[in-house]
RNA sequence: CGGGAUGUAGCGUAGCCCGGUUAUCGCGCCUGGUUUGGGACCAGGAGGUCGCAAGUUCGAAUCUUGCCAUCCCGACCA
């Protein structure tokens, strides 16, 4: 991405709202704040769903579904929690429309208020442990691993495709446990699945953390995130872990009889990752050709451009290209072939590359003479004719290298883009300057951290994982410090 | 909810200040042809409540008032 996108907000929008558009991923919708998930967006998000159910799944969980409708009343019974949301939730208060007595068109029907109106969801925490306070009586059944694929609605004043829309798709698991402790394991090691999902497919490295206390999950004894750094120098959370201890619980009286047969509360977890990891996708990888993906979900991970002349030449290469595409088929390789006639190849090329497609074949009967295709990677833009023989093997080593590559990258610029500071000058200058993560001594108090906020805008994005301890002054207030914490400028 | 801006064909726009034939141009779309190794060309064609409403006027895309919507910057954002 070039520097000047990244230097003023303005233009760093009109860049990621481009790519989001014209990469076909997804696009504004007639209602305010909702997108339009294209379907070349929706592939990209089932590649990645997929992924993530199958670990969820080899950790022991399964899915299930709950409604999305809330009753009102539900969402209260956690303090903190409808502390959190009453601010953005869509409320249904009626169910029946009529046509308007005075002839202009349709109209609520007054006289079907609902008794109590519905919450459409905006997280389902309180539908679930409603049903949870059935599903258990016994140590026996628990835990309860139980994962649901869904969409949310948060009435946000202001939206941004994939990174924050009134509606998104998303997965929240939801468990419960006997002990505290089997749930702190829980909460720490779906975080563990999110990171190595993140780093592995996403190609996008991240930084496991405990959030503090002021930016914890409303309900929350304990939130964990992945903290990811977008190109323009601010975090991300990528995804979070909640450790709700029996808050809960005894909001819902979720009890159950221990082997010593006594009654007790049980502990939850809850944990989610949503579409907005497309948007930390985009963000991460892209550049001023377009999107970036990384082959290991990608919706197509290898398209092929004929180049012919004539509809003769165009069946000579059809029939080369097929056997191309069976054996890149026989090693689960996704292929596009494009031989559509009603766009030339120069237009195909550039269409790819803001689609994002990792490797693209070009085949012409020039190349067929010489037993060679043309092979380029869409993220060096790198270029070469290669020997026909062992395509198949060559196209699936490339795309290894690019996903290493591509995690090489952002690993190094995120790297880069941590900076050691001791004073209160630097802070403000590098953050400024430079932007990316800052680590620094912070007193543990949420006056500093929120004096820092008001100030320069930057929050506490984690305290990173088996941090290290040691003694230090706070950078704003200079008080005494047992660790340095990461700070940023967020999404 | 505050500040700024914008609404003209599917998309992007000119015209508006200073009212006056049939609303401009590009992309896209349709038809026919030539093309095809980095976003093709020629010819013909279709497509418009000028955001909505009211007002001023012989006459409104253009002026006035009100409303609506969207975008950007803030505030807000487990």
């Amino acid at each position: 991405m070039s520097k000047e996108l990244t230097s003023r907000a303005e233009d760093y929008s009109q860049w990621y709202n481009d790519l989001v558009i014209k990469g076909g991923l997804a696009d504004y919708s007639a209602v305010r704040g909702c997108m339009v998930i294209k379907p070349y967006g929706f592939a990209l998000w089932e590649n990645m769903r997929d992924q993530l159910d199958k670990r969820f799944k080899e950790t022991g969980h399964v899915n299930a579904y709950f409604p999305l409708f809330i009753p009102k009343s539900f969402l209260s019974k956690e303090a903190a929690h409808v502390e959190g949301f009453a601010k953005e939730c869509a409320v249904v208060t009626h169910y029946r429309l009529m046509n308007d007595p005075n002839g202009k068109g349709i109209v609520v029907d007054p006289d079907a208020k609902l008794e109590e109106e519905l919450i459409v969801r905006p997280t389902s925490e309180t539908i679930i442990w409603n049903t949870y306070k059935d599903w258990i009586q016994s140590y026996r059944d628990l835990p309860l691993l139980i994962n649901q694929w869904a969409n949310v609605v948060r009435w946000e004043m202001r939206t941004r495709l994939f990174l924050r829309t009134a509606e998104f798709l998303w997965q929240e698991g939801h468990t419960a446990h006997a002990t505290k402790e089997e749930a702190i394991v829980e909460a720490e090691k779906m975080l563990d699945v999110y990171a190595e999902f993140v780093e592995e497919f996403m190609a996008v490295p991240v930084i496991k953390g405990l959030k503090t206390a002021s930016e914890r999950f409303a309900g929350a004894v304990d939130t964990y995130c992945i903290e990811a750094l977008m190109q323009d120098g601010k975090a991300l959370q990528a995804g979070t872990s909640h450790f709700l201890g029996q808050n809960f619980a005894k909001a819902f009286d979720v009890q159950f009889l221990t082997k010593e047969n006594k009654q007790e509360y049980v502990w939850a977890t809850s944990w989610g990752v949503s579409t907005r990891l497309i948007g930390a996708l985009i963000m991460a990888h892209s550049d001023d050709q377009g999107l970036i993906l990384p082959p290991k979900i990608a919706p197509f991970q290898v398209v092929i451009v004929p180049i012919y002349k004539g509809e003769e030449s165009k069946a000579v290469i059809d029939t080369k290209v097929d056997e191309i595409i069976k054996s890149l088929k026989a090693l689960g390789i996704r292929v596009k072939y494009d031989n559509n006639d009603n766009s030339r190849p120069g237009w195909k090329f550039a269409q790819y590359e803001l689609q994002g497609v990792p490797v693209r074949l070009a085949m012409g009967l020039r190349d067929m003479e010489n037993n060679v295709v043309e092979i380029a990677r869409r993220d060096t833009k790198e270029k070469n004719s290669v020997s026909m023989d062992g395509i198949a093997d060559t196209v699936a080593k490339l795309l290894e290298e690019i996903q290493q590559n591509m995690y090489n990258k952002a690993l190094a610029f995120r790297n880069e883009n941590i900076t050691t500071v001791d004073n209160w000058d630097d802070f403000v200058k590098t953050l400024d300057e430079k932007g990316g993560f800052i680590s620094a001594h912070w007193d543990g108090t949420a006056e500093t951290e929120e004096k820092i906020k008001d100030q320069t805008k930057a929050t506490i994005r984690c305290i990173p994982m088996n941090n290290k301890q040691e003694a230090g002054k706070c950078v704003l207030s200079g008080n005494a410090s047992v660790q340095r914490v990461l700070f940023a400028r967020a999404y």
